[in-house]
DNA sequence: CTATGTGAAACTCTTCACAGCT
DNA sequence: AGCTGTGAAGAGTTTCACATAG
């Protein structure tokens, strides 16, 4: 597989699969699961099945990560929860900041899938003076003014960006200005940065639309509302569209902004 | 991610591949800002650019769904904005509702990429009574011991469900025993759903792990990690992945340790 | 000449199936 | 025996590069 065939195996890390390590948090989640449950051990078919992938593909995710099952046992799941935070990277404390605080960024404010797993909201900063001081999630909401200082005080690495498409390209650009290298972007915008950082983006209407899509499929010979193309309907299996991975950095234009 | 069954032939009829049905909505932005701008025509280059894809893809994605441009020329805006529509299915309305409305609710039922898109937000379900009534984005709360005849009465095949994890999967069941066949889930849960059923998950903390992943990626290969070894936390060479004892005959032991 | 549409090559990801530990 | 780890085959996706239509 690889090139460069050194000593040991040297396989790995270069390459963790972008596909592996989109399916990472999903074997986390079901693993902090378990350990909740004190459960020591798990087969690859058990937390393939709590995962919601098929095992095989669990088992050769797990081998770019090294050996840590056990053959004719399976896995610890303390250890494995460790193995794979590390990781993720979730081992370190990463302060967060959410810039946008409308009904989304309260929402994510208020998440608490993120202080469990390492990330910590180090701040909530809006553009509107008057949410200045208010607290959200028990978090003072501050002003945009102050977004270099927080960010390098705090050491943020990582920004959310959940303003209205139209804010979102100048917030990005003063984030990665202030240093921040990782991007979240839930605006309808596909924001330029350089090189060297990295946006994913959330797209709700996005989703919505997938969904249109596959269950106009199903609807099949009905409704057609125009039927200009028949288009030989057939009924595509459903599918088990992996978790998230995809969407790789864009989205574009307004038409109607979030709140 | 839905449930996994087994695989079926699937009749492949005019089969357009997953990844590029996920890409359509982006265009669809796109180019419905070139719309609104007038803009007659458009080339793949530059329709690429402003969707943030490259040329060769997005005229690849294009050719399943037919030769719509123009050799020499390029596409047409309108036209492409309406076959794109008509493909996606989103020519028709598509009555949603949303259950959970916490702030995460909310800011689904406010947010504007929905109803610009072809959906409408038929009713906003959740099960605290106290809820019952309140209007949220202008539409009032149902409890949610009506779910079913909401969705029978208002003929709604997408369900989008926002309530907290442990509710997610009753949730789910009662909305696909009414008759939804579509579900956005941003619980942070897998569910389970029977044949034919299609579900498409947001989850906003894999997300970040992704983004934790790859940030943390960055910092070792820019030589900051302290020293157990020469740069690199990755474990492209032994450096730490030696400390943490990775094989070992047995030596999978360490439980917890310090990074 | 220009820019699309598309076979074919190159890659990536998934699934199979079984060798190899325990 | 039981279950992991993994080459190898298969499926799906992206990129290349150029024939072809306008």
């Amino acid at each position: 597989m690889a090139t460069g065939r050194t000593h040991r195996p040297a396989t790995r890390s270069r390459g963790i699969p972008e596909a592996t390590v989109a399916r990472l948090p999903l074997y986390l989640r079901a693993l902090t699961a378990l350990s909740e449950r004190s459960v020591p051990t798990v087969s690859s078919e058990e937390l393939a099945a709590a995962a919601g992938v098929n095992s095989a593909k669990l088992r050769k995710d797990f081998s770019y990560l090294g050996s840590y099952g056990t053959r004719g046992v399976g896995y610890d799941v303390e250890y494995l929860v460790y193995q794979i935070s590390r990781e993720l990277g979730l081992t370190q404390d990463w302060p967060v900041v959410i810039v946008g605080i409308g009904n989304l960024g309260a929402a994510l404010a208020n998440y608490g899938g993120f202080a469990s797993r390492g990330f910590r909201v180090a701040a909530l900063i809006d553009a509107d003076p008057a949410m200045a001081g208010k607290p959200v999630a028990g978090i003072p909401v501050q002003h945009s003014d102050n977004l270099e200082k927080i960010i390098q005080d705090n050491g943020v690495s990582i920004g959310v960006i959940a303003t209205p498409a139209g804010a979102a390209q100048p917030v990005c650009d003063r984030l990665v200005a202030a240093g921040v290298t990782s991007i979240l972007n839930f605006a309808p915008t596909v924001l330029t940065v350089p090189d060297g950082v990295d946006v994913r983006k959330v797209d709700l209407s996005i989703e919505l639309q997938i969904l249109a899509f596959h269950e106009q499929r199903k609807a099949g010979e009905d409704a057609h509302t125009d039927g200009t193309g028949p288009a030989a309907v057939t009924r595509e299996e459903p599918t088990e569209a992996a978790a998230s991975a995809d969407q790789g950095p864009d989205g574009d234009v307004p038409a109607v902004m979030p709140a």
